[in-house]
DNA sequence: TTGTAGGCGTTATCAC
DNA sequence: GTGATAACGCCTACAA
């Protein structure tokens, strides 16, 4: 039962291979100088003894700990399930291992939470998505500890880190001009989170397109939400009891827009017939729940494969930026404007 | 800036409270025989360093990683998140890190990744998900290297280790008695995913439910969808396309009931009106989305509770078992039956 | 109640 | 190309 004792060391597979411990840390480091034939006699050493370096050991001895972590809080599900999945994929191929847990950014402890990662699992790198991306005591830390970490979608200080992002303002100016040029003059706007970056840029891309269409900008027709579904719904709500309402919302996120979706059938609107209603798609939730409604797509995936490929590469340009390509796709014809 | 370097070891903090290594790491591991002041000293040191052990060392010398995993891969993003979320908590409290990533059931290297977790992170246990609980290959090589682990709705074996679960057959029961209690005759039922035990086990309940009302059953009532919103949607489609369709469809999952939903909006049939929907809610996304559905609750998080409750307790009892209750909510009333 | 010696399994350094 | 040997930071044993 004792099965625990057969877990094999270095020293083990280099007895089994008949060469030094350190040959066989050479192959399994994949470094250079090491004859092609003693590499393949320890390689079937490693597979025959079903060897795996102990990853304390290694993190130890070694400069690095071969983990990354990811520090992602989202109200959406679906976008902190993306991320990781995206950046899993690209540590797995990378031979590293992802830290991934749902933080909490509000939580008191999370600059300890972090100086730990830093300190104690002494990871390699870190990546930080919104809001974290945006905290003054957050990039000071790891600046100061002179730690690898990219930026996702930042709020701002491009040149501290690489980064990866999608033009916000530009998305949502191209939507919203979509939606001007469907006939539509009073397009209501439901805000993101406050605290995230992203919901002030994609709301001045929702006044720029009014402007260059010549459209006067209407207060009462936006509203904050924060990027889930029941602020969508009630944000939906107040928008459409306006004496004068809007014949198209346009919501910063999809749980939102699945809010004012939800909204609109239970007052008995048909969509896009009556009320248009279109979106940003960080996620899948809505595009796939609502076929009628129109979206910003920005596969949150990508956003993980850009920013770990960032993380993991060897060159490490301080500067380096991933801009993504966002796309509008239009489901669903729109009727005629209110 | 080499900041780095002023990563305090225990040395310096025992050289700060002026007592041996030896007693330093006495009072992190809150071993006994300490002397209360001396404590206090050394925690002082601890704090003016700002001092965290290395996990790597920690590991290395000791026989505990402070480290879990967490194999989960389930179609629903919420329910993931929420059980990561629930098992973070408790991570959180005992001084423990969690190790989760979406894992990928169907993955060739599943049991290599598992196999890995235990040899080369020495995972202090794992918890396991559905419907990697019954995988045969799984669970033999954790019962050879002796690696603790516990099981969230296992499909059987309930000796093999501790597990948490609820009473899947009798909720399924319980809710067909429901609606078969409200008038319908012809309810429809959505299974889940045949990976899942669950799925099986949610069917026995229809099935002795219409029994016990003395209601034939019909296999034509029945399909079989994957626990995701585009299979729940499919489903209602067929259903409703049958000559003599259900007045009620019961879906085995939260997600696949939003799909049987959308399916009846698509139709424009109202709901509960013309049609009763009902579902298993283990998450929140249907019931948030849809007010009129009917669903059986089971709060993922809490599951997650349970689990991490019964891997990090000391005491081990191999077959402790935590069952939780479920709840039946009905929202909506439910209308005249077609 | 406290301290000393040795080793955990790997990588880094420096010889050969 | 390859191989000894000394760390890495902590915990387990044993002693005092």
């Amino acid at each position: 039962m004792p099965e625990q004792d057969l877990r094999a060391t270095i020293t083990d597979v280099s007895r089994e291979a008949g060469v030094s411990i350190k040959t066989v840390s050479r192959v399994l480091n994949n470094e250079r100088y090491v004859g092609s034939e003693t590499r393949a006699r320890v390689q079937a050493a490693v597979a025959a003894l079903n060897f795996r370096p102990n990853a304390a050991a290694r993190s130890l001895a070694g400069r690095r700990s071969f983990q990354i972590a990811l520090i992602c809080d989202n109200p959406s599900p679906y976008y902190v399930y993306d991320m990781q999945s995206g950046i899993r994929d690209r540590c797995v191929a990378a031979g590293v291992r992802m830290i991934a847990q749902p933080y909490d950014r509000g939580s008191p402890t999370l600059l300890d939470d972090i100086e730990s990662l830093v300190d104690a699992i002494n990871v390699d790198g870190l990546i930080l998505t919104p809001p974290v991306t945006d905290y003054p005591a957050v990039l000071e830390l790891l600046a100061k500890r002179g730690v690898r970490f990219v930026r996702v979608s930042p709020g701002g200080d491009l040149d501290l880190t690489p980064s990866t992002f999608i033009d916000n303002a530009g998305a949502a100016q191209a939507m919203t001009a979509h939606l001007i040029g469907l006939g539509h003059r009073r397009v209501g706007f439901v805000r993101g989170h406050p605290d995230f970056a992203t919901s002030g840029q994609r709301f001045e891309g929702y006044r720029a397109a009014l402007a260059a269409a010549g459209i006067a900008f209407d207060a009462a027709l936006v509203r904050e939400g924060s990027y889930d579904f029941a602020s969508g719904s009630s944000a939906a709500d107040a928008l459409l009891d306006l004496a004068a309402p809007p014949s198209a919302i346009f919501a910063s996120s999809d749980d939102m827009a699945a809010g004012v979706l939800a909204a609109a059938h239970r007052r008995g609107m048909r969509v896009p017939e009556q009320l248009s209603v279109a979106g940003f798609d960080d996620t899948a939730l809505a595009g796939v729940v609502w076929p009628p409604l129109t979206t910003i797509r920005q596969p949150t995936r990508d956003m993980g494969y850009a920013a770990a490929d960032l993380l993991l590469s060897d060159a490490s340009d301080p500067h380096e930026r991933r801009e993504l390509r966002f796309e509008l796709v239009v489901r669903g014809s729109t009727g005629p404007v209110g």
